[in-house]
DNA sequence: CCTGTAGATCTACAGTGTAGACAAGAAGCG
DNA sequence: CGCTTCTTGTCTACACTGTAGATCTACAGG
């Protein structure tokens, strides 16, 4: 009944530990929302007092920093196949799509949260992309100093990306139609012309060609911008 | 004493209206971050009972998206002067990024907020800049698909690199040196050789340079990937 | 003057994160 | 086994939060 069994743990059955606690929240989050996320709640999804996840988690922020981590480990990370680093990239960059469309909940944090996190003290797990992108640049042949350029574009980018899919897909498509026509309706025609006869183009967004063409036309830049020194 | 004024208007002076409560909350995020922003200390700030506010914000959300709209409003929007298509929309990226700057404790709410507000419905304020460079765009000599593309490339890149800034340079930089040097020691040599020589290189963050250079790259991507059909 | 109305206030409720004291239970050791 | 120690869970309590609903106040138009 209720919400006793978010997963597939039966509440009360052994102790509590940091995995499962967090593993909980991450359901909820999935489930319910960030908001949903209160430590009542919680505890009464694991069946225990409120309380008792403080042993487990020092306090709500550091809960959903757990959270976050968890998301970004389900990133599969692949081996440097012998292709080029265009590809690779391109291939991180759809990976980290699909991870972040499995939990749009948690996107607002991951994009948000590090924030006032100074990058030398956050957890290994986050900087396990950062030191791997580096690694494929410099093999490529880049210098370390445009390696970091080229990352923070990547990235840049592809966080940027991934707000607007979101933004852009949230109601189920049937009445996403209705309602974008409604709304563009609503607009005056001397001040948003170009805007009020996008309606058919608003309506074909597909998030994954969108994010590739968009790494085409990055990708083209970086590779004309940035001539790798030595392309082995 | 204590918050009464935290702008110029001093409380009680005449009645209330929704410039005044949006402006104060702006004002108070500013100062003291997001999480300081509760209605009773906005009605303390205003010299008012915090239920006050509810005459001219139906709730604290949309109090919220009022202090986002206040500060797209700063962003100065320029009339098209002659140059390329390039150069204009270069020029309107540092101008968001300025603004964002100056409300860092805002952007969270910027990036994030439209999340689950349609697109339709949302503020006219907010769709203004999405009419600009369609217009622009289309000017230029885009098909009003092209444009469409272009834009959200620009614009995710943009929203990506202001987050990516707005967390490089989180706390003053004298103690960040040291921190940061201490947080990369902290990391395994054999799991991260790239990231813990990468100290100097990371320390030299500029990111007005990186915005510009990150936007070069995205230029030259573009207009290799689309070729305006008509360049006048 | 009186009255209608919009604005401001008061009270109250359900919910929040979490500090601090305490109890129950596992684990180590003789 | 008993005894101690430390970890984990529980309970109570406090200072907050957003906001619904009723009530009071002040100003408008007649």
């Amino acid at each position: 009944m209720e919400r006793t069994d978010t997963a597939g743990y039966d509440p009360r059955a052994r102790r509590l530990n940091r995995r499962i606690v967090v593993r909980a929240a991450l359901d909820l989050v999935d489930a319910d929302g960030l908001e949903a996320l209160s430590m009542r709640r919680l505890g009464q999804a694991l069946g225990r007092d409120p309380m008792a996840l403080y042993r487990h988690a020092a306090s709500r922020k550091e809960l959903l920093a757990g959270v976050v981590e968890l998301v970004l480990e389900e990133v599969e990370v692949f081996p440097d196949d012998g292709t080029s680093w265009e590809e690779q990239l391109r291939r991180m960059a759809h990976e980290l799509r699909r991870v972040c469309l499995l939990h749009p909940n948690v996107v607002p944090v991951i994009v948000t949260g590090p924030l006032s996190t100074p990058l030398g003290l956050r957890p290994a797990g986050t900087l396990k992309p950062l030191e791997q992108v580096l690694g494929l640049l410099i093999d490529a042949g880049f210098t370390p100093a445009d390696a970091l350029h080229v990352y923070r574009a990547f990235y840049g980018f592809l966080y940027g990306h991934i707000l607007n899919e979101l933004q852009e897909l949230i109601a189920d498509p049937e009445e996403n139609e209705a309602l974008l026509r409604l709304g563009l309706q609503r607009l005056p025609l001397r001040d948003f012309p170009h805007l009020r006869r996008m309606a058919p183009e608003l309506l074909e967004y597909n998030g994954e060609q969108e994010l590739d063409q968009g790494m085409s036309i990055l990708l083209s830049g970086l590779s004309q911008q940035f001539a790798p020194a030595a392309a082995i």
